[in-house]
Parts: C-alpha cells; structure tokens; sequence
RNA sequence: GCGCCCGUAGCUCAGUUGGAUAGAGCACCUGCCUUCUAAGCAGGGGGUCGCAGGUUCGAAUCCUGCCGGGCGUACCA
C-alpha cells in the first residue's frame, strides 16, 4: 500500500541511482576488460529479498569473454567496489548481480528532494477529443479524451510545454447530416433551430443523436436524399448563406456541449481550430496549391476516380489513390488534414483569428476575421501528436505522406499518429441497452454498435449513473456526511472510476465496454487508486 | 488478395522491449473492523502463454509458417 506514496516521493532518487549503478557497471567493464560496455540492462528482482534490482550483464559478458556467468559476474563485483546509495552487492543465480539498496540514505534523501527536471525542446501540440459537432459524445469519445488528457498530463509533469488541441470538424459530412434533417425532414429555419439551442427543456446534443439516425434512414429512401447531402455539403463549405449558417450554430452549440462532457472528466482544451476557418482563411487553397507544385497530388482525368484530385499512395497494403479533392470541387476532411497539420508544424506562412469561446469555457477558438487582438501563441510544434482512433491509420498516413511531398521529412518524424483501438459494447450491454443483436453475434466478446443507427452508450448517460451509483456508495460508508460534501466525494470518485477503466487496457486492445465491470468499485480501479493515494500521504506524513 | 491489430487462469486483462518460480483484478474458498488503514488486508486452489518449427546460455516476448477473431483498403472520417 505504501508503494503509491513512496513512488511518488522516491522517484527522483531511483531513478539517479539506476544512473549512477549503470555508469558503475559499466566503467568497471572497461576498466577490467578494456571492451567496450553492452548495454546495461537494470531489472526488477523476483522478489524484494533478493534486492531491489538486478542485471543480467554477466550474460553477455561470458559470450564474449568465454567465461562462465558466474566467474565473469564474481569478477564484476569485485571491479565495481561500492556505489554510493547502493548498501550491496551480491551474485545469485545463474550469474545476476543483484543490488540492494541503502534504504536509510533514500529516506534521508527525501528530505531535499531534487529539483524538476526540465527539457528545452519545443512544445508539444496533442490534438484530442475531436468530436464531429454533430451529436452527442460517446464512450469511444470519452476513451479519447482520456488518453489523450492524461498523455498531457504526462508529458507536462515531466517538464514539457504542450499546447492542448481540440479540432473541430465544423464542415464535413456528419455535420451536414444534421443539416439534412434539421431542413427537409424537420422543415426548420435557422431561428427554429436558434430557438431549439435556448430551450431549457432540450439537450441539444441529445435531440441531435436521434435525428442524425432519422437522417439515416432518410438517406435510405432514395437518390434524392443522397443529393440533398451533397448539396448541403456544398453550401456549407462556400458559407453566406442560410445552410452554413444553420450549421455554425448546430456545430457550436454542440460543440458547447462536448466541452461541458469534457469538463465532467477534468478534460479541457487551450484551443478549439476549426475546419471553416481552415477554408475560408485559404489555409486549403494555399496547400492545395504546394502538393500540385510538388507533384504529391494529380488531377484524374479517367477511371472511376474521374474529375477529382488524387494523391498516389505509397503505403503497403493500399493499392488505390486517395481523393483529396471530390469531383464537386468539396475537399475531403483528408486534404483539410494536411492545411492543418502543416500549420500546426509551423509549415504554413498563415495564421488564424482568435476569440474566446463564448459561455463558461475557458478555451480559444479560431475565427477567420477580427478576434482578439491579443492572444497567446498557437502552433507551430515542435511535436504534434494526433489522438485517433485506430481506424483512421489509412488517412493519417496519407496526411503524413503529403506533408513529406513538401519535403518536410523531419517535421513527419516528429508527427504521431497516437492511435488506439474502440469501445465496443459486450453483448450482454448491448441487450441491456434494447439493441438487438444478430443471433450470429450473441457469443461474440464484443460487438460492434452504430453511431448512425442512433446506438451507443452516450458519455453524460454514463457518468451520470456513475455519479448516482458512487453517492449511493458514499452515503452508505459514511453516514455522518453532508450531503455537498458527499456529492463532491461522489463526483471524485465517479471521475476516478471512469478515467482508469478507460485507461487500464492497452491503447491497441479492444475495450468491451460492460456496464456491470465500469461502475465496479472494487479491485483494479480508481477508487481503489484513490483510496491508496489517500492513504499513502497519510502514511507519510505521519513519518 | 494485401496491410495492421488481437489470441496468456473460468471471466477481464498486465507482463518493465530477451532474464530468475508467467502476474493482477473479478469469481470461488479460509481468516481479519479495539488498527495511520476494511472502497481494505493476509492466505488458498486455478496455466499446453492459439498451434508447429527456428534463433541461444535463456523465449509469453525475436524470426518463419499455419489456425481463429477484428479492423482497414469510400468522392465518410
């Protein structure tokens, strides 16, 4: 149990004396043999008796010396002599060196602690979360933004400058979706919708899941649905007029909706870039320009692909071009990756307007004409990385092939595609959730639900029945509390649960996302963290 | 077809980049609330690391070939 707690106090110490024993190692290898030092690798032992770490370097050095393990390790040991911090030293085994710590020392270490580490090497940008405006916010949304949120966490404790990105694909096809339903299935003008954003009554976001799957449907009942989509497409991208306008205020509105999820979460956001702006600031017009120059892209005057812009791909596994440019002249999210991207990388002679968003969100957001005269500075990283789900690797990689056409092969390197596989629901959830499964599915670990069918475990849904289950926990264990005070413990716990469930799996495994295992409070999850964290501070400040 | 990911205890998953007896949680069994500590602790049973070869002092981990599952290969993203 003390282990939270001493980690988070011993770490600088451990980590100076994994150093020094590595440097010891190593120079009692040149000074006895005059060879050059393998690497020095440093392990956990078994078991704590047996020291607190151990090498394997008698290994590699009886291949190369001819002598056994043993011989070599004992030879070792001898060279080596002490190392401040280490008490000793001793062979076990086949021929590890084990290293036992001089505990007294780190304890008496712990009193001036070393100073921060900081590195210098430019600033980070991670872009996460990046919800289409068009609905409300899933789980796979939430599994996001965690990752994402605490990979910034990471990266600013030890010492970074990061600039969080939250993109907004205000303009692309699942925005005008809504559109669709919002004008020809609804019959609604822009006041209407206006009017629907400031009813109290209506979460917006909600009432947007539901009539995007109606839109679904609609798009099923024939071609002239299918236009209607294009179309919208259209009127969007060109912006002034009414369509567009609707669109700004669904896409914002929405987005107001996510930030207020994400808060739910401790996730927040330095700046929210929008696809618009990209366009109407001619950040598009000005790369599409580079990549003809540059030859990355070509105009396809037959085949299927007749009429569009396409880049030739140079990934294995992908055979056909990819459509940059639609033959209507529209740009896909793809090429309006690469303005960005090259912007966020510094790479475009252009910059955007800045504005607070307006309401509570303390966050800025782009604009293409006036802003904030003062404003901090975005972009330009040193580092971008991209928080997207797996499935997207085939565009990224095409967003990276492109920036690499215009010659920037250093700026792709520092370019991640930081991708991790979905939520999907087990069978059981599913059912639970009144979606019918296929009888072929049932046995399944996972199955897969659909955004566009309106399934899905909405992220306020969930957190809302975590926050409910955690103060039904609270009141129970401590009776004595006042209700404010158990509400706020209810909300820390409910946040601890969720954050870790969805960061205990490794990014590239598939979460089958149960109902009964995220609400459990019990085992491996955060409250559990979070009671040990409590009671590891109590521990030491009582020492 | 091609490319990527996954396969480890009944279930859900780790496995520190090739190291010592493959570990957690859940579930099951035994014991523990006069304690800094019970959203917890101590202990127990439970394994063909998908299969077969190979590499070497040593393989869950690296290589090759299979088997099973998923995803991608859209004028969606």
């Amino acid at each position: 149990m003390c282990e939270a707690a001493a980690c988070y106090h011993f770490a600088p110490m451990v980590l100076e004396l994994h150093t020094r024993i590595r440097e010891a190692i190593r120079a009692a290898i040149q000074s006895r043999w005059a060879i050059e030092p393998p690497e020095i690798a440093l392990n956990l032992t078994p078991r704590v008796e047996m020291g607190e770490l151990a090498t394997p370097v008698s290994f590699e050095l009886a291949k190369r010396l001819k002598k056994a393990p043993r011989a070599a390790a004992t030879e070792l040991i001898e060279t080596i002599g002490t190392i401040p911090g280490v008490a000793r030293i001793e062979i076990a085994g086949a021929g590890f060196i084990n290293f036992y710590f001089d505990r007294p020392a780190l304890f008496r270490a712990v009193a001036r602690p070393s100073p921060e580490p900081k590195a210098a090497d430019g600033k980070i940008i991670v872009e996460h979360t990046n919800i289409n405006p068009n609905k409300a916010a899933h789980i796979g949304h939430l599994r996001n933004a965690a990752l994402g949120d605490t990979f910034v966490r990471v990266l600013k404790a030890s010492g970074h400058e990061v600039e969080i990105q939250n993109y907004i694909d205000n303009t692309g096809v699942q925005v005008a979706d809504v559109i669709v339903g919002f004008k020809y299935l609804e019959k609604k003008t822009v006041d209407d919708v206006r009017a629907i954003t400031r009813d109290p009554a209506v979460k917006f976001d909600y009432y947007c899941w539901d009539l995007y799957a109606r839109v679904g449907g609609f798009y099923e009942t024939g071609e002239d649905a299918q236009k209607l989509r294009g179309q919208t497409l259209k009127e969007i991208e060109e912006g002034d007029n009414e369509t567009a306008e609707m669109a700004e205020v669904v896409a914002m509105t929405i987005v107001g909706c996510h930030l207020d999820t994400m808060a739910r979460i401790n996730v927040h956001y330095d700046l929210l870039p929008r696809e618009s702006d990209i366009l109407h600031l001619k950040f598009w017009d000005r790369a599409f320009e580079r990549l003809k120059e540059s030859g990355a892209i070509f105009f396809e005057t037959e085949g299927k692909n007749k009429g569009c812009w396409v880049m030739r791909i140079d990934t294995e596994g992908y055979d056909d071009d990819k459509i940059i440019v639609r033959s209507n002249g529209t740009v896909t999210y793809t090429g309006k990756d690469i303005a960005y991207q090259l912007w966020k990388l510094g790479l475009l002679d252009q910059d955007f307007f800045y504005r607070r968003m307006e309401g509570s969100h303390d966050v800025w957001v782009t604009t293409s004409s006036g802003g904030e005269a003062s404003h901090p500075d975005f972009g330009h990283g040193h580092a971008v990385y991209n928080v997207i789900d797996v499935r997207q690797s085939y565009p990224q990689n095409v967003v990276r092939q492109g920036v690499a056409a215009l010659g920037y092969t250093r700026e792709v390197q520092n370019s991640v595609h930081f991708h991790y596989e979905r939520v999907a629901l087990t069978p059981a959830c599913a059912e639970e959730l009144g979606i019918t499964i296929p009888p072929e599915d049932r046995g399944k670990a996972h199955v897969e639900v659909s955004g566009r069918k309106g399934q899905g475990v909405k992220a306020d849904d969930l957190i809302d029945r975590l926050e409910s289950l955690a103060r039904k926990e609270v009141m129970e264990r401590n009776q004595e509390l006042a209700p404010a005070e158990a509400d706020a413990i209810a909300g820390q716990l409910a946040v601890g649960a969720l954050r870790y469930f969805l960061l205990k799996f490794t990014r590239t495994a598939i979460i089958a996302f149960d109902f009964k295992e995220a609400l459990s409070f019990d085992g491996e999850t955060g409250p559990y963290l979070q009671y040990a964290a409590v009671r590891g501070n109590k521990i030491v400040r009582n020492i």
